[in-house]
DNA sequence: GCGAGATAGTGATCCAGATCAGAGAGTACG
DNA sequence: CGTACTCTCTGATCTGGATCACTATCTCGC
């Protein structure tokens, strides 16, 4: 017990000054010492188990949450009771973004795998901005890129096929898995084929037959979740 | 000559303070005398005619831009020349934020009509968002708020049909109308038909038809661009 | 105010991908 | 360690909306 408490608290002092993924997270362009000031605010909490939610729909939005390790998607619940997922985040991408204007959460937040998150108190977050410049732009650049993702995805759902849509899905998970440092051309998908089809817009069974396709094409190698890059230019010429 | 002048500088002294649109903008939360101060760094600019661009795709990104009248639709060239229509923008509402992560513009945006913005400095912004946290608060709820709006948007795009999308543009625009104190039953489209197709993922038929559709069952009147809702309910019980 | 190009509407046909149905393969749990 | 459930894959069929083809209407320049 004592020793867990002693665990937490150098999590606590040093969340970010001593992480891996600084350069993708908010620390960017933030000054060696106002990266302390940050880590005094920032909670690293307990891992979240697959399947559980870091927040529901139309909670209170107290905090954002960075992502130290693991994968969540975030989705909504119409009224019809379909799920409808929005994003899927990997480690060092920030959630929570889009409950900051409503003060609480338009959609649910739950891991993929086992997770660890930071969270990111905001009323302390935004006063720390205020004093902190850097830090308040890197907050724009951040939401300004969500922004920028968002009207990709939304060009993609528009104007995409079937087949182009997982292309675009699989090259872009490759990419943030690269930005992260681990392998670009081989990966696991924390993610079902239903995840996916849901999130492109597509029946399960479309996507199932696609995975064989691309195989068969010897585009990619894949053995349930895992999957290999074998042709990299072709599916990105199919993406477009 | 003189006189324009003489026009340019009122508007430039006081563009946010006596603005209609101020409860929609930027000044949201933010005092009188600081509204005065955002004032000072607010450029009016001379009305843009139907068709002419605010800035083109790649365009160095310095400001922000408000609409004041009128109306914008933003969108994106594909490397095959297809256009893909992100947004349609109305009176209030903030164009540009999706170009400061990148300092350049990912979109272009042009008038569908003739209109008038308010253009601003993104740098002499931030600065005065860093003294005013009011400002810097508004900001980041405009770009959640707009964070929002990109995911209904991909909700619909991934899950809804053709029938659904249109009746839920519809209501959309029509409420956005509605909160700048126009009707929201009866308004005009300052959008062609291939622009609602494009931005709805459709084709241009499609749309036709389904206006023909909805007329013939009494939920909207529709002449060219002139749409009178009817059945608000009904249009909504469509969009889910 | 007329001719031309854009814009809108409509019918006929076609096809990508949904839906339906069912069979392995993996996984969780008593 | 076997039973049940979920996940993935595959085949057969169906359909919403794309595409093609054409007419009607509007708009704007001259």
């Amino acid at each position: 017990m004592e020793s867990f408490n002693v665990i937490t608290l150098q999590g606590f002092s040093r969340a970010c000054a001593d992480c891996q993924l600084q350069d993708l997270c908010l620390p960017i362009g933030i000054s060696r010492k106002d990266v302390d000031r940050l880590d005094e605010i920032v909670n690293r909490k307990r891992p979240l188990q697959r399947g559980s939610a870091l927040y529901n729909q139309g909670d209170h939005f107290g905090s954002l949450f960075a992502i130290r390790s693991g994968s969540i998607k975030s989705f909504t619940i119409s009224d019809d009771g379909r799920e409808q997922i929005n994003a899927f985040h990997l480690p060092g991408e920030i959630l929570g973004l889009d409950a900051i204007s409503e003060g609480s959460h338009p959609s649910a937040a739950v891991a993929l795998e086992t997770t660890s998150v930071c969270e990111l108190p905001f009323d302390r977050l935004h006063t720390l901005a205020h004093e902190v410049k850097g830090l308040q732009h890197q907050l724009l650049r951040i939401m300004s890129r969500e922004l920028n993702a968002d009207e990709r995805f939304m060009r993609i759902l528009a104007s995409r096929n079937a087949e182009e849509r997982l292309a675009g899905f699989l090259l872009n998970l490759a990419a943030r898995h690269g930005m992260r440092g681990y392998s670009s051309t081989e990966f696991n998908l924390s993610m079902s084929r239903h995840d996916i089809a849901n999130y492109l817009g597509l029946a399960v069974e479309t996507v199932s037959r696609l995975f064989t396709r691309f195989q068969q094409d010897d585009l990619i190698e894949a053995r349930r979740k895992a999957v290999k890059i074998l042709q990299r230019d072709a599916l990105a010429e199919m993406a477009g």
